[in-house]
DNA sequence: ACGATCTCCGTACCGTGTACCGGAATGCTC
DNA sequence: GAGCATTCCGGTACACGGTACGGAGATCGT
């Protein structure tokens, strides 16, 4: 599994791509293409979503759509661009009733907000491993934005309390839908089942774990590790953290000169 | 940069080199050995200090070491194993003054323990890119574990809530530091500085740009690039979101029957 | 002195992103 | 219809990655 970066390639030529500006609308020589960007996205957000990340190379997204490794980059500059436009093209995935997001109390809409980003990254893991410092600025990312910013709109906060809040929100969930993914890739990774890697590391822990140093970790680890390893442990994660969350932003709404 | 994962390696041998479990004391045949496991770690964790995780390769650790890249072999089983010892390693820097993270409100408990990570990450970046789903069980992380549950002990919670407040605290603090430094990264993968970056990119967003689609972006994004542009902006993302996280902890201390 | 055992490491294999260049296909111009 | 600029396609090659393999030399117990 690798983190690619996002925003690598050239601003220009990837804006272009992003908005899929046309180039030369009128016809060209040249033998027609038989390959678009579209289809190059989408064959590598298939792969990206079957065999992480790590399986993302230039040679076998073309294999999947049977041409040679090169042909890719006729139509994408390179990896980093392409990166930049799977990530836009999921994003169009997210809020498809937009109502969701506008409608009901606060607390409804920042609890659609998470729970449409922590659905997203379930269905899209590799997005988790992107570096967003410099951000594809595309159409997708631009909507989610503006839907995110109005689902905080309204409350009487500042507009740079709306995008510390926005931030917060998604930055939680990136958080803790990273360490429910984290294990399951760690099982695809070592071809070990998380019982079968406790069972082998637990009688070397047994042996050097010292109950009398770390009192608090001996009584709470077994109880915690009985009950969060259940199947439903993801969603108590999150909903103990979202609810700690929005009870902190109930504060800030109540009094939003707090901060 | 890549990401890696911990824990990829044989368990046993993984536990042994964790705890520095002493091999053979008797003296053996051969020649003495002119490395060892620590030098070996605190190299290659000078390195992806300087220079990221994507330049810790084992070639790269071994010629600062001077010595042949084979050599590393000798002494640690794979590259996974030696991130393992890299992350426990560096955990061992966290709480020098235990009764930080023992004494005095549990608010400020819980500030030492998001500050302590905070400061942690910001001196090893590389350890953001490290996916933990099988944590090195090494003795600095119990250490750090142990700690932080008592941060929350004693507060009227059940077991699986401590559990749950820790994962969440620490799970912020990743979640914030990380957009900080991915913008950092950034810089350095991509060789442009953020201005000159949004300058290139900034008229050609201003052509796709629809402001009557994207009202509340519009206006919300302006004012909160500008403000949180500036060099004490990280600060603000993290005091801002551990307020608001430290006012739902709040709620729940009030009243552990909330969830 | 001998043999077992250990440290060190050169070579080699496969996989990566992609620079470079040649060959084939196409549509515009004349 | 001929010529040609332009475009698509992809084979080859390079530097770099982790590490399997096996050999050379050093050092100990016997």
């Amino acid at each position: 599994m690798a983190t690619e970066f996002t925003g690598t390639g050239d601003p220009a030529r990837s804006m272009a791509l992003l908005w899929r500006t046309p180039g030369e609308p009128v016809s060209r020589p040249g033998p027609r293409a038989g390959l678009d960007v579209d289809r190059i996205v989408a064959a590598a957000v298939r792969l990206a979503d079957a065999e992480g990340l790590s399986a993302l190379s230039m040679r076998r997204v073309a294999a999947e759509l049977g041409v040679g490794a090169m042909t890719l980059y006729t139509h994408v500059p390179g990896k980093g661009e392409l990166v930049d436009l799977m990530l836009d093209s999921v994003l169009g995935e997210l809020y498809p009733a937009e109502e969701a997001v506008t409608s009901g109390s606060w607390r409804d809409r920042l609890t659609t907000v998470a729970r449409a980003n922590w659905d997203l990254f379930l269905r899209h893991p590799w997005a988790l491993h992107l570096a967003t410092g410099r951000p594809p600025l595309g159409p997708h990312l631009m909507r989610k934005y503006e839907l995110e910013l109005r689902a905080v709109d309204g409350l009487g906060l500042s507009e740079v309390q709306m995008d510390l809040l926005v931030t917060l929100v998604t930055g939680f969930v990136r958080g803790t839908v990273g360490g429910v993914q984290e294990r399951a890739d760690a099982e695809r990774v070592t071809g070990l089942g998380e019982d079968q890697w406790w069972a082998a590391t637990e009688p070397y822990l047994a042996q050097v774990f010292d109950a009398e140093r770390f009192p608090t970790a001996a009584r709470v680890g077994p109880v915690a590790g009985e009950e969060l390893q259940a199947a439903f442990a993801p969603e108590r994660s999150f909903a103990f953290g979202l609810e700690r969350l929005l009870d902190g932003v109930a504060a800030l709404v109540a009094d939003p000169a707090r901060s």
